[in-house]
DNA sequence: GCAAAAGTGTTCCAGATACACCCATGA
DNA sequence: TCATGGGTGTATCTGGAACACTTTTGC
């Protein structure tokens, strides 16, 4: 079934994780010509036998150090044909979009110096990487309102601060504190525990829960 | 840059289009190995030098004898992985969704005896077919909620009624005629025209017409 | 007692829903 | 005049938006 000459087949990976109060992206930088040294997203050809997600399993590990167990929502995003601007000729690239909270990818020898950006504030980017990111969190910004897919970017444990704070780093714009913790504790997608979150002097803090930590609908659409 | 070898790349295309007040979607009788004899979505592989999209167009026409000038609306919808259940082995396909009114595929001896079948009365389809079809008209339903979309399933001037049955054949329940009037009337996609459709013994339906035809988002959602 | 973040309710407005009759035409 | 589909308005309800003070703790 090789009578048939097939563009390259790629997968680019936007890996995705909240820190400091702001949604980061992981990038490496690249090692090779094009773009060598320019930052890019992880990514890599797909090989025979490969599905599209296990293909991006494995790069991901290999450029960049990231167990796939840290990735707590992986979906894939859209695939692009990379005809214009990819020196290296005709492609097509399947991007994935990954969640997760606390990936640290490994900075050995294997790796391409893989470290988190802020998505507001990135350095540039090789090939269209810059829109992919951008469709990303277009992507992420629709989900969190019709589905619990913030579950990815939290502990499991977490203060309604915490879940606000989440939310405005992924909207990018302030919400309002009553009207959010009414409207979010309306959607069931999350009930209270027990547990208090003490840190510092002033009043403890009630740790909520996910009903699920697999992504789920809500009936209404949060914002 | 054949030092990797791919999995094989394909397209399938969802063609959609209005009719006897239904959905319908373009099925070809597959004229080969595997399935042969079966019903399946117009598709094929892409070859060296196209893109997905033009791809989409060629094999469309090649197979199903569709032109892409009477698409007025398409977009990608997901890739899809085909090694389980595709006999051929392991393989990657895109698929497009086209949407379009008065489609009439050409039966030459070219083509594979193209033919629209309401999406809710599909014969048995070869491969994960139904699935991806299934998967356009989730897409198609959430797009006309809040986008203009429809406008590519109706023509040019159109009266309120048909694009309320439109509505209806798409998201598959009936709408309140009033509300539905009122709400449509109130999202600024389309504009009343001078013109009226006589059609038989009682009064003419005002014709309306999209302000753009082009996609746009609506400030409010429809639904 | 003070600084710091947690937690809480009401008012107002816009949009959603439910619902039934008159209008214009052709036969 | 009658059959057929076109066209219209109101009352009610629910959810969204705006907005400020009290509570609990550590120091």
């Amino acid at each position: 079934m090789t009578a048939y000459q097939s563009p390259i087949l790629m997968v680019d990976s936007v890996i995705m994780q909240l820190a400091n109060d702001s949604l980061q992206v992981l990038l490496i930088k690249r090692a090779h010509e094009p773009f060598q040294g320019m930052y890019a997203l992880p990514g890599g050809y797909i090989v025979a036998g490969e599905t599209t997600l296990s293909s991006h399993e494995r790069i991901l590990g290999s450029k960049a150090g990231v167990e796939q167990q840290l990735l707590r929502l992986v979906e894939q995003l859209y695939t692009f044909d990379t005809v214009a601007g990819d020196p290296r000729g005709h492609g097509v690239s399947v991007t994935y979009m990954g969640l997760g909270i606390e990936i640290n990818p490994s900075l050995s020898a294997e790796t391409q110096q893989p470290a988190f950006f802020a998505v507001n504030a990135l350095p540039r980017l090789a090939y269209d990487h810059a829109e992919i990111i951008a469709y990303a969190h277009e992507r992420l910004k629709s989900k969190v309102n019709y589905t619990n897919a913030i579950f990815a970017l939290l502990p499991v444990y977490f203060t309604l601060t915490q879940l606000q704070t989440a939310y405005e780093a992924i909207l990018c714009r302030p919400l309002d504190k009553r009207n959010f913790r009414k409207k979010f504790l309306s959607l069931d997608l999350i009930h209270e525990t027990n547990e208090y979150q003490r840190d510092g002097a002033h009043r403890p803090a009630r740790l909520f829960c996910f009903n699920e930590m697999r992504l789920e609908r809500s009936t209404r659409s949060f914002d």
